[in-house]
DNA sequence: TTGAAAGCGCTAACAT
DNA sequence: ATGTTAGCGCTTTCAA
């Protein structure tokens, strides 16, 4: 790995001056064959890679969507792994196990999923994509980084602060995922949270009675938690209970916190049905509830939001609020795809739509 | 969005020279407090983000890593999406149903996981991640695309033909991942694919009769299906029975395969077990299998590898390999980042230990 | 069809 | 502490 070749080693090899070697790579047909075949001589011979910075540079675009993302839910506290340590060489290939309860890493998630989205929509579409998720950095460094090399950026709702979106969206065009629509500045795609939990609710209220209904709500900060809170309340309000009367409990939509939620209600006594603003929520507090002997949905109804795998394969399977995650992602590329073609267009705002899917964590046993 | 503003527009500006405005960005306690904070303001009022391409250039490294993968398993035909087009307002916001089965998209599968153990560890690291996805293409442009846009690149094995690989790291560091060690030349980070496939028979042959067993493969060019099955034909030669003897079947290592893989069986006469290439084969057999009423583990033994989640979920749940997928993922990294401190070392190869997972699938009933 | 030369926007010596 | 200047490696007019 000496030094690396560039368009002047080409050139010098293939005795052509380097606007040659770029139009080989560029436009082939502008050269002559037998010059082109020299030149592609040369840059195999060489190892010659363009530098995707120099020509990011030269063309003033670089083919780059960027997905930032403001960081691991639990995955902060990941295990250690060191591969470079010692002792490689003594360990076992492989150890036999009866099957394992859950290993240390969280299973698929909302962001897996968008994620997945936004790379098949990305690759059918041609672009490459950058993924930064962010950490704790003051001077907000990295979605900064990340909007320098990318032709256009998406964000997740609330992962960046309005005054820094603000500024980012001068130099690139910016997609807004979710939560709740900012001003009609960048494009955007959202769900309509509130609709679908007002929804849910009443399915819920018809087999439970709505006095003893428990709502465990997402993080303070959170506009998706927000919104389903209001649909929530909504549909509550409808069936005659003053919001104010419903117990409210409120987790940060970890699965651990729903567990201790549902141990704080065993205490307090079991409701008829508890709403969790997620699914991973909803999940502990079914788990919680086994450990302690209590039904579900025999003694308690429980529902959780966002669809995740993990949901429908629960026991019992959690009802819940699909959310078109991967179509999320997909939606986010095309509406970022379509302003680098027409940079002047009206932002525009797509509302995907949720699918409420009824399991047996909310149907009472007949 | 008029023009982009550049270190010059904001040493106007801030009435200082370009140097200065890139010193209040790179090492800002070079810079005397008040000289800062102009340039600050003049950043601010600007949206001033600095590029990311002619940073890489002048630095000559741009704290990207790349990830290069083949394309998507089902994928491909994804349905198509359009969010752009008409009739997007009167869309209701949301939908019931009854739990559906399985979306239009495959679950989490190998290469997610992978993802998100590289995306952690990148993170860790303050590298930022760059996903590329192979496209058919003939000149292999994506790689290189990449490659010359990043400052070391993973990909998975096969996913690059040896000679691409061979120029691209002529250029950046490379670690392949999986797949059997190629030569010594790159980083590598792989599995003992055939020690556990042996194992894993020798627990099947324990219940199921060696003459009765039938192993379904994986595509031929697949060196992970080959090592599988070396390992398989090496338990089985062990047991007394010649590897000539026993029925092969070839699937793709998609669910459909393994589902028509079964259907030839129940014609030909329902084995005693069946040993798969990979989890999303095993679990299109017992597909079929239980739509033609034969019963797993009663009739007939399934086994897959690879330990999807999917496979932990499924009913009977499956017996497994289960490959250490995220720390594949983070592993890579690691390797990378070692060696863009240390570009001389030697090369390294690390092995990861993969666990059997035994299951319902593989357990005759008593 | 090919070459010469002027940027693209930034960093990092080297001067001051 | 700040300014001047020479690249970094490519694309792209404009001439020849």
């Amino acid at each position: 790995m000496s030094r690396r070749a560039t368009v002047y080693d080409v050139a010098e090899r293939a005795g052509v001056s380097i606007a040659t070697v770029s139009r080989v790579l560029r436009q082939p047909d502008a050269v002559r064959p037998v010059t082109r075949e020299r030149v592609l001589d040369a840059v195999a011979a060489l190892g010659y890679v363009p530098s995707g910075s120099a020509r990011g540079l030269a063309e003033r675009r670089t083919g780059v969507l960027g997905l930032y993302f403001p960081g691991f839910d639990a995955s902060e506290d990941a295990p250690e792994l060191d591969v470079l340590g010692e002792g490689q060489a003594s360990a076992p290939t492989f150890t036999v196990a009866d099957d394992p309860e859950g290993g240390p890493y969280p299973a698929m998630l909302f962001l897996d999923e968008v994620l997945r989205g936004a790379e098949v929509e990305a690759w059918k579409q041609g672009f490459v994509l950058m993924i930064g998720v962010g950490r704790d950095d003051p001077g907000r460094e990295t979605v900064r980084d990340i909007a320098g090399r990318v032709d256009g950026l998406m964000v997740l709702a609330q992962s960046v602060p309005d005054d820094v979106l603000a500024r980012l969206s001068q130099r690139i065009p910016v997609v807004v995922l979710s939560g709740a629509p900012r001003g009609d500045t960048y494009d955007h795609v959202s769900v309509d949270n509130a609709a679908a939990m007002a929804e849910l609710t009443r399915t819920v209220l018809a087999e439970a009675d709505a006095g003893r209904v428990v709502f465990l709500a997402g993080p303070a900060d959170s506009p998706d938690g927000a919104q389903r809170w209001d649909g929530f309340s909504a549909a509550v309000e409808a069936a005659g209970i003053a919001a104010e009367r419903v117990t409210v409990l409120r987790g940060d939509f970890t699965r651990a916190s729903g567990r201790r939620a549902a141990e704080d209600m065993i205490t307090a006594g079991v409701p008829a049905a508890v709403i969790a603003a997620n699914d991973q929520m909803a999940l502990g507090v079914i788990d919680a509830f086994r450990t302690a002997g209590i039904g579900v949905p025999q003694d308690v109804l429980v529902t959780g939001f966002d669809g995740i795998e993990a949901a429908a394969l629960s026991r019992p399977a959690l009802t819940t609020v699909r959310q078109p995650m991967i179509d999320l992602g997909r939606a986010a590329v095309q509406l970022l795809a379509r302003r680098l073609e027409r940079p002047d267009a009206d932002p525009m705002s797509v509302r995907l739509p949720l699918q409420i899917v009824l399991r047996e964590s909310s149907r009472r046993p007949d």
